[in-house]
This record gives C-alpha cells, structure tokens and sequence, in this order.
DNA sequence: CCGCATCCTCAACGATACTG
DNA sequence: CAGTATCGTTGAGGATGCGG
C-alpha cells in the first residue's frame, strides 16, 4: 500500500520536461477538446462551436488557429462555394494524439465512477 | 492525407465529457508534474519544490492539497521527530493515472523531437 | 524545514455585438 | 456561415514575508 517508485529518478525530470513540452500544446480548457471533436468528423467553425459545450466563438477562432500552427490541423477553404465553405481538418500527425486522449477520457471516465461511489457530496 | 474519424459520433460527447471530468482533476500547470515528481519518490515538501522548477511554495501547497482531495495523494505526518517530517506520498489511486502520464510524456517526447526537426523559427 | 498570509499581475476565458 | 472587435471578468499563478 505504500509507495511505490514508479518512474526512476533519473526519468523524472525527462518526465516532467516531456509533459510540460505536452502542455504546452495541448494545455488549456479547449484544445483536447477541440480535437476530440476533429476526431469525431466534425469540421465546420459552427459545428465545433455547438459540439463543444461553452466555448465562444471567439476562443475557438485563437484555439484553432494554435492548433494549425502546431500542425494539428488543417484550415481548408472551399472558395468555389457560396457562401464560403471552411473545413477543419485533423492531420495525420494529431492522429498520434489519439493514446493521449484515449488514456485521458480512459481515466475521466473510471474517475468519475469513482467519485460517483465515494460521493464526497 | 485527409481526416480520418476516429470516435464515432455518438462517443464524441462522451469522451469529451470524460476528457473534461480528467481535466477537473489534472488540469492546470502543475498538478501532473507533481503527480511525476511522487511517483518519482520525492516525498518532501522543498524536496518537490526544487524538483519542479519554477514552483512556489505558496502554489506547491494549495496544489497538494487538492490531490490530496481528490485521493491522489497521502499527506503523512512523522510527529515524533523534530523538526516534524511532513511526507506526501502517491496512493494506489494515482498508479491509476501511469497510463495518462505515460502518454502524455512519450506524445510530448515525440513532438519535441518534431518541432526540433521542422525547426520553425 | 514546512507552509500559510497578503498582495499583485497577467493571460485566459466569457459576453455581446458586429462584418463580409 | 465564418469569423473579428471590444470590453469585462476571474482566477491561477508569482513574489515576498512571516510563523510554527
């Protein structure tokens, strides 16, 4: 029951430098979201806005513009369209965020069961 | 290559919503970092501030006490010493999270290596 | 060594309105 | 539909100092 050393002490700053690099990313309220969203087909600016309980138009214009500059997608205009067509497309390379988020919505998900149990009012 | 969907629409929601149950917990600057840092066996107050950089007391304290709330840690008192030895020590519960920080810390490796490469700037 | 009290700053986020 | 502009808020986090 006790503490159990997971991570060697030498691996624990390489750790801790790897998830900040992470954070730095993905950090923030919106953007796993954001891609859980990409994920799951959606890609127009209204689409996201109403799949993604809260956010207003403003954040996710800044959050979509950050995650194209980190090459998680890819802004697509349709201009022979009227009115003009945007898509946000999720990148191949967001595809290798699909452990993180499964890990992630993974443990939300046992957490929740869990304090659900525990019910700490 | 274009997008390819990876949850269905109907998990979409769903995984959102866990993602965001996870974020409540593990959200902010700090708190996997320091989650890293006990797994690591740092157990001591200033022994956790000198290994997270950039940390203050101030914040390092109110931090350890919402994983404590949330059953992630164990704040342990050795009163028969002097001065008295304060231990935080990483439950069962948390080992529940290695998956979570286990990819958060290989993607954050990855991409640094990415960025390194593409060199933007 | 442990960690709270105080005060402060700043950036992220929110609301609303408005344009092409 | 796809955003931008403007303004306001709030809370996380930083700095410093003190007390047990």
């Amino acid at each position: 029951m006790d503490q159990k050393i997971i991570f060697s002490e030498v691996q624990c700053t390489k750790h801790i430098n790897a998830v900040e690099d992470a954070l730095y990313v993905l950090g923030g309220k919106w953007k796993l979201r954001i891609i859980i969203a990409l994920f799951s087909g959606y890609t127009r600016f209204n689409e996201l806005q109403r799949r993604i309980n809260g956010i207003s138009a403003r954040v996710l214009s800044n959050e979509l513009k950050q995650l194209e500059l980190n090459g998680l997608l890819k802004r697509v205009v349709q201009a022979d369209q009227t009115p003009v067509v945007v898509e946000y497309l999720a990148t191949e390379y967001a595809a290798t965020l699909k452990d993180v988020v499964g890990a992630l919505a993974d443990w939300g998900q046992k957490h929740k069961k869990k304090i659900t149990i525990t019910d700490n009012v």
